[in-house]
DNA sequence: TCCTTATTGAAAATAGTTTTCAATAAGAAA
DNA sequence: TTTCTTATTGAAAACTATTTTCAATAAGGA
């Protein structure tokens, strides 16, 4: 199902703000700020107000179809999701982001803490940051630690 | 160790308002945010400005002595932590926070992404929300899903 | 007790995000 | 295609969070 069909379905609208927000995603394949976002559509000509990125995104998110990547300090940025439960993997040397499950070793940790600590556990959030193949090469050796 | 020698040892004054920001953080127990811990501070006569609660809160935090806790939408506050790596685990509903390690499970997790993905991974960030043990009281039951 | 300097806090500056509201344009219907 | 409804836009203002500046203060070693 192409964009105009997933936000139609929705009663929503495919407009040229929201165009240009996934466009600049799309190429990005990194997390990207809204204010990053808002200076690459006007590099690309496309002149979208900021609120609407912001807008964009709150909706997209809501959707499932945008996700909030974040670091140990603060939010790296948003980057496309697909649908379903994953984690996002992103390199801290050129910011490539890729997605995975990681869902059946999860539930083996979850089962621990669940009896170690008494709580019940329905929500989690997980993400990594190291290094893609790309960047491994470029980088001087280390032995694992 | 002490709080006065942990900070000497760095060449650090343990001053009012250090003091103030470590005894909130240790009577709340749960994630507060900067402006609550200023309130808390004000609420027991201790009239210390914001801005010192921001440079306490990374002081403390560069000594390994705070931790940021992150829900999926924002920064949940900061709470004090154990010295060496480990992750937080929040109540939903009264905010209690609790530390655990789970490194074994997450190393086999770990492994399965690097074959993967051909990613090095170094850094990671891992936290749970759920139901702590009195919170699932007062809850209606749910079967587990 | 003295002295050095790390630290404080009021104020201003900066940054990030949300709200408001009249004008616009998407897309369903005719 | 044209019309009509209303979801959406964007400039401006409001709001909130955080950082910087700098003269005054106080921590703690000498
Ligand atoms: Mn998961
Ligand atoms: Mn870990
Ligand atoms: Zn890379
Ligand atoms: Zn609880």
């Amino acid at each position: 199902m192409n964009w105009q069909d997933k936000l139609n379905k929705e009663g929503l609208r495919l407009t040229t703000p929201r165009r240009v927000v996934i466009s600049v995603l799309e190429a990005a394949g990194v997390p990207l700020s809204p204010q990053t976002i808002h200076q690459r559509s006007l590099d690309a000509d496309e002149e979208i107000g900021l609120v609407s990125v912001y807008r964009t995104l709150e909706m997209l998110t809501d959707l499932g179809l945008v996700r909030r990547v974040h670091g140990h300090e603060a939010c790296l940025g948003y980057v496309l999701a697909s649908p379903g439960h994953h984690h996002h993997l992103v390199c801290r040397s050129c910011s490539t982001a890729v997605e995975f499950s990681g869902m059946d070793d999860l539930s083996t940790l979850i089962d621990h803490i669940q009896e170690e600590t008494g709580f019940l556990v329905d929500e989690h959030m997980l993400q990594f940051s190291g290094l893609c193949p790309q960047c491994r090469k470029r980088t001087p050796h280390h032995d694992q630690d």
